[in-house]
DNA sequence: ACCGCATGTTATCAGTGATCACATTCATAA
DNA sequence: TTATGAATGTGATCACTGATAACATGCGGT
């Protein structure tokens, strides 16, 4: 007997249930409100049930990454088939935008947590992730590296440091704009 | 009645020592190790005696960021009092080198548990570090704040790629080589 | 010498990640 | 169609953590 006549015994499609939960307590509550039993509630299931489909938390948080890195792929796919004028400037921008409307996410991507102990399926989302990017921004040419780092570490750095709340914004500032200015500096 | 028969009931400093043994364990196993019963034990005393000089376990971490924000400001002031010829390249190489060689507390600093309740103090340390950055990169003259924040960005974007193992060094580089090429880039 | 307050201890609570044995359903093959 | 093993979900339980309360101790001012 469950507490809603209409749950079967069998889910049907769990694991994919409990990532679309967990993306949305992740993006509410942050990572360190994201619990197995919360999470279990939310889909309406017992608490013991998620580990059928993961082995962990850390392994929940690490699909969870892997699927943050697909979609920012996907993002800058998109972009990049979109053929804007300038295309090393329109994927920071989108990087950015990324950053900050999957901010949790976002960071969840980064996290040192994950880092820790190596997992392989994060690192290789992630290389394929930054491809693209390293392309566009000539990081393949001789004595590209450098400037291709820069460009990077310029575009990562704003998203960081804006997702941290640490730039200040003035009242009435269009953040866009602002991201812009920054990215097409020098 | 003690374990060692050489400890007071009174401490004398725990805060401090708390705050010492904290840094060494944070450095060891991140954030997420770092536990208030271990660290207790750590210092020698009952696991609820750190809840006498700090209310919670975010209490302890936003402790540790301060103290962070405070050696990170004195770095900073050094490298400016030692009048380098470039001011700025020379306070970004500061920079970065402080986050390889403070890992976890410099991941602390910016981490986003702590940011989520306000913490005034926290805003205070970490206004107080990027103040002089902000001077010294002209981020006070007309039109200099672009600027200024596309060179915070640069460093600081750099400072996390690297944490994250993100930059992928060639063996036998000069990771402070490279760190000052993509600094002075452009 | 006294006493109040800061500091440390012990006991205990609720909540968490994790694991086990067991129940139920699904899928496959005879 | 039906028997059977694999996959999936449940309930009970464990060790551990942050946190709190009642109590013990000793430092410092009067």
């Amino acid at each position: 007997m469950s507490t809603s006549a209409n749950a079967p015994y069998h889910h049907g499609n769990l694991r994919q249930a409990l990532l679309e939960a967990a993306l949305i307590i992740l993006e509410r509550d942050g990572e360190a409100g994201l619990g197995l039993r919360d999470l279990a509630r939310a889909v309406g299931v017992s608490p013991a049930a998620p580990y059928r489909h993961f082995d962990s938390r850390s392994a929940l948080l690490e699909a969870l990454a892997v699927t943050g890195f697909q979609r920012f792929t996907a993002a800058m796919a998109d972009i990049a088939a979109s053929q804007p004028a300038d295309l090393l400037s329109a994927m920071g921008r989108t990087y950015v935008l990324f950053a900050l409307n999957n901010a949790a996410l976002f960071r969840l991507m980064f996290s040192s947590q994950l880092r820790r102990d190596n997992r392989p399926g994060l690192r290789m989302a992630a290389d394929a992730a930054f491809a693209s990017l390293s392309q566009a921004s000539g990081g393949d040419t001789p004595g590209g590296r450098i400037a291709a780092l820069a460009a990077w570490a310029r575009v990562h750095g704003l998203a960081v440091l804006l997702l941290d709340g640490q730039i200040a914004i003035r009242p009435g500032e269009d953040i866009k704009a602002l991201i812009a200015q920054i990215i097409d500096q020098c």
